[in-house]
DNA sequence: TCAATAAGTTCCACACTATGGAACCGCTGT
DNA sequence: ACAGCGGTTCCATAGTGTGGAACTTATTGA
């Protein structure tokens, strides 16, 4: 009855399992899952069975599940990135109009952040590449909004001074992200480079979780110019459409339960 | 009837579309898919539409198929990686009793290798660890195997000397890759750092697209001592059991048509 | 050691839901 | 305008998924 869609129940249901499953980052246990979806435990059972045969969950030793091989195996791949950036593209192409600034996407991996897509600015000067670049992620926006959200675990050593900005005392720079945390944005002013600031803020799963950030940034005084409280604002706002993209609409609908 | 299994028909089906999407990398059509599938029209479209619902699949502009956004949220996931790394675990113990030396899995990432997992060798010396360090991939036996197979797309600028062993001839280096591939295994003697030596070989899909590596590295007397044709034949032998866990059975079914 | 509780799987009759063929729709090329 | 192609919607049918209960294993407590 409600919502009253043609079509498959059970794959339906199926796939509300594989979702709770992929977007809550730790391992779900079975009973957690029935509760959450209100199914029978037969039929959950059943349906994560199904799953497991086809490789799209994976139950680990203490039968807890996780997202399976096929996920795996699709993350292994280089284009893997390549696909988060699609779906990131028109967001970072509307930001890029609205700011005529470079905008940049990164993920966490491997413990450091890596910039795997870019839209250049319209300017000349401040259209640099930076996908791939190896940067010390404590003197960027996109690092500090990954390490204020979690996303990355906070660096242990010393913090490299890239120049007379640069953050390298530690307390200093908690209590930075605990400032990121509080706006849900971030600024670096000239700490990577003298005259380059950048603007950063969290893209989200539905849960909450931060998986990627995204970044304006340009010479300082264009930036200055346009405003950096006004750049941070824009891109939490943005970035809630993009947020939105990954994560999946409840769909409330009445259990018939 | 056949292979009577318990359960969803429903789910079993879609699974299967998912894993083609997942598994082929490109874009699948809607017409090859139902080919493949030998299911009819109908029933593709609907599940198809089912799984574009929830996000498991997502189709572009061009109407082709392709992982969705589930896929993409996890792989930007920093966990991911470690997923695989979990996946391959068992057998890059097993590799690492066989010949006592270190092991190492690796990806290709933003045009990178990226060394994800390690297992260490037995002994003292040769255990260093090489997770998330930047090596040059010419110099290396998983970067041979990488751009062998078309994980990695080819250098284009200078091949970095690190040593006097180190490839930097790009004709020389091709004519390398070709051996690798009539091999099944790439190996790099003393290339990168004198008295290291490294044999590697690739991990691959169902559909034999390499994703991965995993290569056995060690102080180049002992690797010498132990063989290195018997340890290139030895990592193709284990690894096609890990690359089988990435693919899918067939699970030959008499279709119902 | 044994009983009691919890966690998950298998069984089964019932009815709902998925199925495939045909009709239908919207393009593209001619 | 029409034929040809790729895909979706419709519909009656029966095959398949469903939830409750019984059953099987772990886990806990005494």
């Amino acid at each position: 009855m409600a919502t009253t869609q043609t079509g498959s129940q059970a794959v339906e249901r199926a796939s509300a399992l594989l979702g709770l499953i992929v977007e809550s980052g730790t391992p779900r246990t079975f009973s957690s899952l029935v509760d959450e979806l209100g199914l029978a435990k037969s039929t959950t059972s059943r349906l994560l069975q199904a799953l497991e045969r086809n490789r799209l969950v994976h139950r680990d030793r203490a039968g807890a599940f996780r997202p399976g091989a096929l996920f795996s195996l699709h993350a292994a791949r280089p284009s893997a990135l390549h696909d988060l950036s699609e779906l990131a593209r028109p967001t970072m192409e509307h930001l890029s109009d609205l700011s005529r600034e470079t905008v940049n996407l990164a993920v966490p991996r491997g413990g450091a952040l890596v910039q795997i897509d870019q839209v250049d600015s319209c300017y000349m000067i401040g259209a640099a590449n930076w996908v791939g670049v190896d940067v010390p992620a404590h003197c960027t926006a996109l690092g500090k909004v990954l390490y204020a959200y979690g996303a990355l675990a906070l660096p242990l050593g010393n913090l490299e001074r890239r120049t007379a900005h640069s953050p390298v005392d530690h307390a200093q720079f908690d209590h930075a992200l605990v400032e990121v945390r509080r706006r849900g944005w971030a600024a670096s002013l000239d700490e990577l480079e003298l005259g380059l600031t950048a603007v950063g803020a969290p893209v989200r799963t539905v849960d909450g979780t931060v998986v990627a950030a995204v970044s304006v940034s340009g010479p300082t005084n264009r930036i200055n110019e346009y405003g950096i409280t006004k750049l941070g604002d824009l891109l939490v706002a943005e970035l809630r459409g993009l947020s939105a993209l990954l994560g999946h609409q409840p769909a409330q609908k009445k259990g018939s339960t």
